[in-house]
DNA sequence: CAAGAATGATAATTATGGTTCTCATTCTTG
DNA sequence: CAAGAATGAGAACCATAATTATCATTCTTG
């Protein structure tokens, strides 16, 4: 795995620190902000040293790139293998929606700190942001032909305008419990995709 | 006007620096973040410098908490004048989401920059997020009578946790527009408040 | 129109935390 | 088992920006 920024590790010990750099940050942001983890409290919560952590990545800013970076390339993984929209070809639209809104939130679960922390200075910093919005496009993308079979053949244009809007339904809503989880439902609510995926096809068939 | 943590100006000149600074903050948000926004960029940016910004404000972060709560002020006055619930009362359930989505969306393209900075930290900084938090569930209160009204007698429980979902989907898109502006639609979309209204219609009927 | 309070300009102070430096230690490999 | 590369500990360095201190200027008011 080749990382921009990050300097590749020849020896184990090395592969292993940064492995575990790379986890620790996962944990604690579930707790701070990007700004508020420094690198060294990163560095003591494994027993390693700041300089152990510049021989490895270039910057901060480089470390948090690699971070969203693999969040990223597991979701797309999940987008070729078992979440693949092909699967749910010719399913009825609730079904395809209560997919995608499982996806997303079951990836959110997964990498709720790394989420928040690249959503944070999202609009003021938009380097740091790129890679998940790029990969919000995508998984919109792969969906897009899915819905657009479900919702007739009048109107493209109309249902294309639909579909974009589904998905800023569900990104919003996303994006707004992983900052600031204003309830009723929350990130962990078993109810939560259910919920978001009714909101998505209403919002399709009302087109 | 007494806000918390700015010290009341007792002169004149002093008392219109300190309207000129919370109107830049306010003009100056729109394009960076508050931690982007440096005390001595923003006295600058109105001919005044940093000693007479101390003199009346505790702090920095004072000084956004007496923007913030500016900000929550005009929209509780719009919620006790114009745009008074009550006056809905008895009118469609589509038409009631209208008025509550254009309220918000109104209120947003207002205070775009405020808001943003709010929500920027709001997760790891509650205090920052705090008043809007309680705007956001005032807002709700108000219209939820009318709302519940429309929606049958029967499963009231249900009925009151869809209203909450409902204001969840709408607050949701509108942070998210605010932060990333991932379109397709846009906070200046004229389209917008309408699809929003359909969205929470969507919800409230389906719950 | 003074006297004293309020204000504001400027420069110093300080705290934070990212980044770099140095050198001892540990790997790798022929 | 050396020799040289890779690694890592720890401290030093530095940039930024919030905050405070000092003192001249401007208001207010009796």
């Amino acid at each position: 795995m080749e990382l921009p920024g990050v300097n590749p590790a020849r020896q184990k010990r090395s592969r292993e620190m940064t492995e575990a750099l790379l986890e620790a940050g996962k944990r604690l942001l579930a707790r701070r902000s990007l700004a508020e983890l420094s690198v060294e409290e990163l560095c003591a919560s494994i027993g390693a040293s700041v300089g152990a952590f510049y021989s490895r990545f270039q910057s901060k800013e480089a470390y948090f790139q690699a971070l969203q970076l693999l969040a990223c390339r597991r979701a797309t993984e999940a987008l070729a293998g078992d979440g693949a929209p092909e699967r749910f070809a010719g399913r009825p639209l609730a079904e395809i929606c209560l997919a995608i809104a499982k996806g997303g939130v079951g990836w959110m679960r997964a990498y709720e700190g790394v989420a928040r922390a690249a959503l944070q200075h999202g609009g003021t910093h938009p380097a740091r942001w790129t890679p998940f919005k790029e990969l919000g496009r995508e998984v919109q993308e792969r969906w897009r032909p899915l819905l657009l079979a479900r919702l007739g053949r009048s109107a493209r244009r109309r249902n294309e305008r639909a579909v974009g809007f589904a998905f800023q339904l569900l990104y919003g809503t996303m994006v707004n419990i992983v900052l600031n989880d204003p309830g009723p439902l929350s990130l962990g609510d078993p109810d939560l995709p259910e919920q978001l995926a009714r909101a998505m096809a209403a919002a399709l068939r009302g087109a």
